[in-house]
DNA sequence: ACCGCGATG
């Protein structure tokens, strides 16, 4: 049995389990000041890491028992001094030992760990040393190859693979800003538009996206010891991919890597990891990738770990009944938190976080609670409101994030999910949900998605009460019952059961999965969503008849774009339209993140940006306006930022479209579908009306299923399931009747809305079905 | 007359 003791004789304090004894110095003596007077919510000692109870900790009991041959020095830190206090005081630095021999006995390991419990930085630095981590020299066959010695930690977004890496190899010793061109170093990461991977790295941070890419040229990923999946809990298309690929392998009989395991750990925020630990288990599922013998289906046993994380306690709220009027019901909770609570305490200000759905429910509630205030006598203390959501503009968005001036005044925040899990906004101690969510659905069936508010799970609900607690304790006020709350779904439907997985089945098809209704994923999707993309990609001419992927196909996949986008990179470059440049345009453009032309947020502001508008223009439709604008933006060499306010366009995603502009162009001249495009700036000259119906006819090549045309009646009519699409008023076609339209993207909100949206002619549409 | 949020190769 595990058993927490302090030293009585007034030394270092230890906990002992079985035969062994720990030593926590690092957690009392090291821990940061400030945490001193944080009593509340967050022990000194983390009692609750060796608890039984804490967890399903049957794998540690077992610890407890075997013998244990790591030397006590090994538990010294490796690396810059400076950060083994920081280090040691993690909550998990503990647990390296029970780490490090769960993997030497296993294959597969299973990690929760909240925020800030350091699983991201620290679980690679702990296996780096063991013997299995090495790499080695095996047989492939005829071939000798090297097998394992560098471990890969996926995340799901860039900007953790860069940072985490930088914050490891400074505690590593060989940081990566400090390294010469030739220099060696522990850390490494490889992420789109940027690479850094010094000679000698054991360590590299990755983007899923990267290793599936990785995947296509190793199937066995042969460089690699282990692989931690880090973030499985937000459950993206990739990681749900990865996850089936990393199955594979570990079920499979390893000839590939010449016999060597591949170990993979599973890192996640939540608890819910059941399903996971099932997954990988493989317990219930033969690997079916033409190679496993089915007669000795192998079983892999799943070991887990659970690592308490930091947060101060948060006292829940329900309506006592359901409110009929949300709005009515945010209001009445605003002002009673504003005129009950204290505007601050020991731990801080005590601002309110509210969670609406939308940009429309934030500037009314905005509105209403800006008028109320003013009725409030003038003891209360002040209100600021400040909306929080993503289509605002980047200091709009920072007002959010900054201690507001003057003690006397209270900061209301009304955020869309945004505030969720991509931002934090400091000194909330109060949070209010409405328990909904506007959520994106694709439908198969329809070949379109809607947005619709929807309710939330209770993860999602669990989430947003805990950022009342980031600072202090803190209350969560629900606008539902109890019951309700009960009702909520438990976790909310991963991404691949939401979205298109036309991209999905293509990776599948070019990394060997030929039945890829026998792929192994955690959450498969229904059979008419794998029908419709097989279907989808037969159109395009991805797969052939017998669904094995075409030469096309494995062209289409080479492009870091979805399966559409690639077709018609490559009817671009057939010397019948000789548009590719063009095409690059406007696929970066498009590609780079959210519509390029912000809302106008003022009337005054209206005309003079409009003027601005006009000339790029195209009456041809939205992508011949987008090709304008990448065109007049790279010839503007004064003050390119400039050039964007006065038009009120995104700068960012504008420099995001350059970067996909020069890696789109590159992977085209490597692939021998162009000469080496000459460099910036070019003079603009507007593209003539033969070159954009060249341009849309490529376009229609990969679109040609996203047509309506103009009925009787004024209306817009798809073709094949005769649905009625109107054209969405961020168009620049909007309120016009064209005989034929092409849109890329088709969505359900309060209408039917077609969006991106080209005149075209319904001969072409013809053209491009046939061939 | 519209507008959840992220991201990736």
């Amino acid at each position: 049995m595990a058993k927490k003791r302090k030293n009585e004789s007034g030394g270092a304090n230890v906990i002992r389990i079985g035969n062994k004894t720990i030593s926590l110095e690092g957690y009392l003596t090291k821990k940061p000041k400030k945490d001193e007077s944080k009593n509340e919510g967050q022990l000194t000692l983390p009692t609750t890491d060796f608890r039984p109870e804490a967890g399903d900790l049957s794998s540690v009991k077992e610890t407890v028992t075997s013998v244990d041959n790591t030397p006590p020095t090994s538990r010294k830190p490796t690396g810059d001094p400076q950060y083994f206090q920081a280090r040691q005081a993690l909550p998990l630095w503990s647990r390296q030992d029970d780490i490090r021999r769960i993997l030497r006995q296993n294959d597969v390991l299973v990690l929760v760990g909240e925020t800030g419990s350091g699983k991201s930085t620290q679980v690679p630095q702990f296996i780096i040393g063991e013997k299995w981590c090495q790499k080695k020299k095996v047989k492939v066959g005829q071939e000798e190859v090297n097998v394992g010695g560098v471990v890969a930690i996926t995340q799901p977004r860039r900007v953790a693979a860069t940072t985490l890496a930088h914050r490891v190899s400074r505690e590593a010793g060989t940081p990566l800003n400090r390294l010469g061109p030739h220099s060696k170093g522990l850390v490494g990461y490889s992420v789109r538009f940027d690479h850094r991977v010094p000679p000698g790295t054991k360590i590299k941070y990755v983007t899923e996206g990267m290793l599936l890419q990785e995947l296509l040229r190793d199937p066995h990923l042969r460089q690699y010891s282990a692989i931690i999946v880090d973030e499985i809990h937000e459950r993206s298309v990739d990681v749900d991919l990865l996850s089936g690929f990393l199955k594979q392998i570990i079920l499979s009989d390893k000839a590939g890597r010449g016999g060597i395991p591949l170990k993979v750990i599973i890192m996640s925020a939540t608890a819910n990891v059941g399903s996971i630990k099932h997954f990988f288990s493989g317990a219930d599922s033969a690997v079916s990738d033409g190679t496993a013998n089915p007669e000795a289906t192998p079983m892999t046993s799943v070991e887990f770990l659970q690592i308490e994380g930091r947060q101060f306690p948060v006292e829940i709220i329900h309506t006592p009944k359901p409110v009929p009027d949300i709005q009515e019901a945010l209001m009445k909770t605003l002002f009673k938190i504003h005129t009950e609570e204290s505007l601050s305490d020991k731990h801080g200000k005590k601002d309110i976080l509210a969670f609406l759905t939308g940009q429309e429910e934030i500037e009314a509630a905005q509105k209403l609670i800006e008028e109320y205030a003013t009725t409030l006598p003038p003891k209360v203390p002040k209100i600021k409101v400040f909306p929080l959501y993503g289509q605002l503009s980047m200091e709009a968005q920072h007002e959010a994030f900054q201690p507001i001036k003057g003690s006397s005044t209270r900061k209301i925040v009304l955020a869309t999910n945004i505030a969720e899990t991509s931002v934090t906004v400091p000194g909330v101690r109060f949070v209010v949900d409405c328990g909904k969510a506007k959520v994106k659905q694709y439908r198969a069936r329809l070949g379109m998605e809607s947005l619709l508010a929807k309710p939330i799970s209770k993860s999602s609900a669990i989430q947003r009460a805990g950022r009342a607690g980031r600072e202090g304790p803190g209350k969560c006020f629900r606008l539902y019952t109890e019951e309700t709350y009960e009702t909520l779904q438990k976790t909310d439907l991963p991404e691949i059961l939401r979205t298109d997985i036309l991209s999905a089945i293509l990776t599948m098809k070019a990394r060997g999965i030929n039945d890829v209704l026998a792929f192994p994923l955690m959450d498969p999707p229904e059979f008419e969503a794998v029908e419709k993309a097989l279907l989808h990609l037969h159109i395009l001419g991805a797969i052939a008849d017998d669904g094995s992927i075409t030469e096309v196909g494995r062209k289409m996949v080479m492009f870091p774009v979805t399966p559409p986008y690639a077709r018609v990179l490559l009817a671009a470059a057939d010397p019948k339209y000789d548009c590719l440049l063009e095409v690059i345009e406007i696929i970066s453009c498009i590609t780079a993140g959210d519509d390029i032309f912000l809302q106008i947020q003022s009337e005054e502001t209206r005309d003079n940006i409009e003027e601005f508008r006009k000339e790029l223009r195209r009456r041809e439709g939205d992508l011949l306006t987008y090709l304008t604008t990448m065109q007049l933006y790279t010839a503007e060499n004064a003050d390119r930022v400039q050039w964007c306010k006065e038009r009120r366009i995104n700068t960012r995603n504008m420099k995001q479209a350059l970067n996909i502009r020069k890696q789109l162009r590159e992977l085209c001249v490597k692939q021998g579908m162009m000469e080496q495009p000459p460099q910036d700036p070019q003079p603009f000259y507007p593209a003539s009306p033969e070159q954009a119906a060249n341009i849309l006819k490529c376009f229609l090549r990969g679109f040609a299923i996203k047509t309506a045309l103009l009925a009787p009646d004024s209306s817009y009519v798809t073709p094949q399931g005769k649905h009625v699409v109107a054209i969405h008023p961020a168009s620049v076609l909007h309120g016009q009747k064209k005989e034929a339209i092409m849109f890329l993207e088709h969505v359900y909100t309060q209408k039917n809305y077609a969006k991106k949206v080209s005149a075209i002619e319904s001969l072409w549409i013809v053209e491009a079905m046939g061939g």
